[in-house]
DNA sequence: GGACGATGTGAACGCAGGCTAACCTGCGGC
DNA sequence: GCCGCAGGTTAGCCTGCGTTCACATCGTCC
């Protein structure tokens, strides 16, 4: 079970982020993974110990994305734009993955939950230690808001629909993104 | 059924909205909201008709009341600062609430879901045209995208703890938000 | 003081859906 | 040429859980 990568087991993989981020968890039923990936529903029981473990593949493979991602970074004065570009270039890239990663982790057991949420902590420890570098003005209770807050904006592009060609989609919401970030004090408008 | 405003019905749209928004709307039993509101599940159906009826009406109210919140709005020049705020200040005030809107909506069945997304789509539409007033350089797609995503910024602070008191938290987010919302071009760091 | 509606209880029902069982097929190795 | 395993199929099991039923209780109204 849990066979190793065989050209079915990423095509469930790819049907069953798919279907999560389309209509939820919940609401997919294992008939409707195996089919969309071209074998009725129990077939899929020779790829995956269970459907629990196929929402696990994916979370874990969205998180192992962002993690490897964020840590092979330079570090240097630019940081904070490249993980935010890191960022969206995943967003806009893996949709349905990321979809997935957002609204569907309470379905995990607690005990995978917690073990994807270690990792994520990590990722977004990244992030407050890059954005800490150039806002000394926030505490640390501040800087976790301002990063999670960020993070939320570029995930939702995963949310919604929008008629926006990918690369403006993209520019779009790293400018949002980086204003966020930094804003120092309420901006005046016009 | 769906009896008239008791202390009970209120008593149980509370007990579901914080089980719902801690959990999830399939990982919370009608035992759990019963017990939660001081009764035994079968009692939950002297107040509601379904499960999903339980749902529905707390999404009715957050929508109702984010809805009416935006409507009684003077529309002059602070109108953006206005809107911001008076999100933040639900987001802070009925966090559980939020939480369920946020992310229990593909719970509902296809036809409430459609008849709440149009009300959804009214509020947006209101911060739309708001939005476009003082973005004259951004396309129609790109304001529906500004305003989305902004959105998913304030509605994040349903999904995660912070040690911020709420003022606090609340003056980040508009902060934050307005920044997102008027982020001309990618702004120089430091 | 009996009828009645509102509210709650414990027991049981029904069914959706995840998973298992039993069986089939083709293919690579000895 | 047979063995064995990887990967399918169909039929069916079984459990959890939302919902219903029959019955108790208790104010309230005539």
């Amino acid at each position: 079970m849990t066979t190793a990568a065989g050209p079915r087991r990423e095509l469930l993989l790819e049907a069953a982020a798919d279907l999560f981020a389309a209509r939820g968890y919940f609401a997919v039923g294992i008939d409707d993974i195996g089919t969309a990936a071209g074998i009725t529903g129990p077939g899929v029981y020779r790829h995956f110990a269970s459907k629990q473990a196929l929402l696990e593949s994916l979370c874990d493979r969205a998180m192992t994305q962002l993690l490897s991602g964020a840590q092979g970074l330079s570090g240097g004065d630019s940081a904070l734009e490249a993980l935010v570009d890191l960022h969206v270039a995943f967003a806009v890239g893996e949709r349905a993955l990321l979809g997935v990663w957002v609204r569907e982790q309470r379905a995990l057991s607690d005990e995978v939950r917690r073990s994807l949420r270690r990792r994520q902590r990590s990722y977004e420890q990244v992030w407050r230690e890059v954005v800490a570098r150039q806002r000394d003005d926030l505490s640390e209770p501040e800087i976790a808001v301002v990063v999670t807050a960020t993070l939320a904006l570029l995930n939702s592009t995963a949310l919604f629909d929008t008629s926006l060609p990918p690369d403006r989609l993209g520019r779009l919401l790293r400018r949002m993104a980086l204003a966020a970030l930094m804003a120092r004090r309420t901006p005046s408008l016009r």
